[in-house]
DNA sequence: ATAATTATGTGATTCAGATCACAAATATAC
DNA sequence: GTATATTTGTGATCTGAATCACATAATTAT
């Protein structure tokens, strides 16, 4: 019972470093629980009380903002979720939900925090990802505020294409409205650009299926915003 | 020559967790540099070698975006500057720029390395003021993708007055340009709001001189947008 | 000092994208 | 299966902020 941890497939960079005494360690102080599409894993304005770890499916960080909710980030498993809001401050500055179904393990806070402290190896793998992070962060916030909508989308169509689901042809996880959300857009501005995509040949659409047909088009749309 | 940084004044929340063996180890690779207001620190695209620390002064953190220049963050002293992009890739993400005279301790990337690996403590520390600095990112740049200029600019004038020179009157750091790319405007519309906030009693100017008039009304602006 | 830059203020015009207003299509509930 | 609610598409209008175009200060260089 304590090796689940240790014969876990889905370890992250930092969590390939943890010893076997602290996997099993992790292993009795974990619990493992499944979310569907659309549940919520964390909650904006709750205490943080567990370190939560991805180990299967599509997330997305979100906030609420001074005018509407903003889509901060799309992460896949595996990977820890929200360090920063567990460990930032006492209340989570922002919510995770589930945009497929996806497997969380919860550890122990305190467990977690002895890692830190007797793994530099860990420690510092962790370090560093928060850092390469803030990188992401930075850069996605630039894009985001700079580039026109239609930049925008295509930037993320294209980060669905090649970093979510490895091809030209997949299934949004999200409503033309959480789209929105993610581009910093309206509702309304979403469909109308999606559909200028597909007059031009760039995408075609059927519902929230979407296939990428000219990459090079789209890609210079994403470059020049 | 080795008790520098021990009876250094200026330590940030972390260094305070550095034992005497480590600040002496630290005093010896270890520069102290001036930098006069508009000097560059730290330049993106360059490679990051040593771990930059602002003893004393303001520094802007800023990169280039698709479109212009955008100011990320102010930092005031003291503090570690850019660990993320010394540690999250080879090369600079972005730039750092005094915009006051300003003191900086550059340290030894593999001293500060082994402070992490052998110091408990001291990384514990880096690692919640990196996820505080995350979730303080996030905030800025929902703030900055929705408020309107007004808003925004509202919300950094209170900024400068409130954390950085806590005092309701204080000589901006930045041009009007500089203040556009710190609020995603342009020069004439950070001109143009700012004569109107002086115009409606809000505020008033006298080049780069800013006294705020009538705080509860900027506060409303910020929150509002 | 005088000339040459660079920073700033303000009006006029333009434009991307929001908002409003529907209609149509899906999904969910009963 | 019918009714209710949610999601989506698209046109018409409105608006905040960019851009363009100057004039005027304020620096910096010579």
């Amino acid at each position: 019972m304590d090796e689940v941890c240790k014969n876990c497939g889905y370890k992250s960079a930092a969590s390939r470093y943890l010893t076997e005494d602290e996997l099993s360690n992790q292993s009795r102080s974990c619990v493992e629980l499944k979310f569907r599409k659309g549940d919520n894993i964390i909650r904006q304005g709750t205490l943080s009380s567990n370190v939560a770890f991805l180990k299967e499916g599509l997330v997305m960080l979100h906030m609420q903002g001074p005018l509407h909710e903003q889509i901060t980030k799309i992460t896949k498993a595996p990977s820890y979720l929200a360090l920063p809001t567990t460990f930032g401050d006492k209340i989570n500055h922002y919510s995770v939900t589930a945009i497929e179904e996806s497997t969380i393990c919860f550890i122990d806070i305190n467990t977690f925090k002895s890692f830190i402290s007797n793994n530099p190896n860990f420690t510092y793998q962790l370090f560093i990802e928060l850092c390469m992070n803030e990188l992401t962060s930075f850069r996605r916030c630039v894009n985001r505020t700079q580039k026109q909508v239609s930049g925008s989308l295509a930037e993320n169509l294209l980060f669905f294409a090649n970093n979510i689901y490895g091809s030209d042809e997949f299934t949004l996880p999200l409503s033309r409205e959480e789209l929105g959300n993610l581009v910093d857009a309206s509702r309304e501005s979403v469909s109308r650009i999606l559909s200028d995509f597909q007059k031009d040949g760039i995408i075609s659409t059927e519902k929230r299926m979407i296939k990428i047909l000219n990459k090079e088009k789209l890609e210079m749309i994403s470059r020049n915003g």
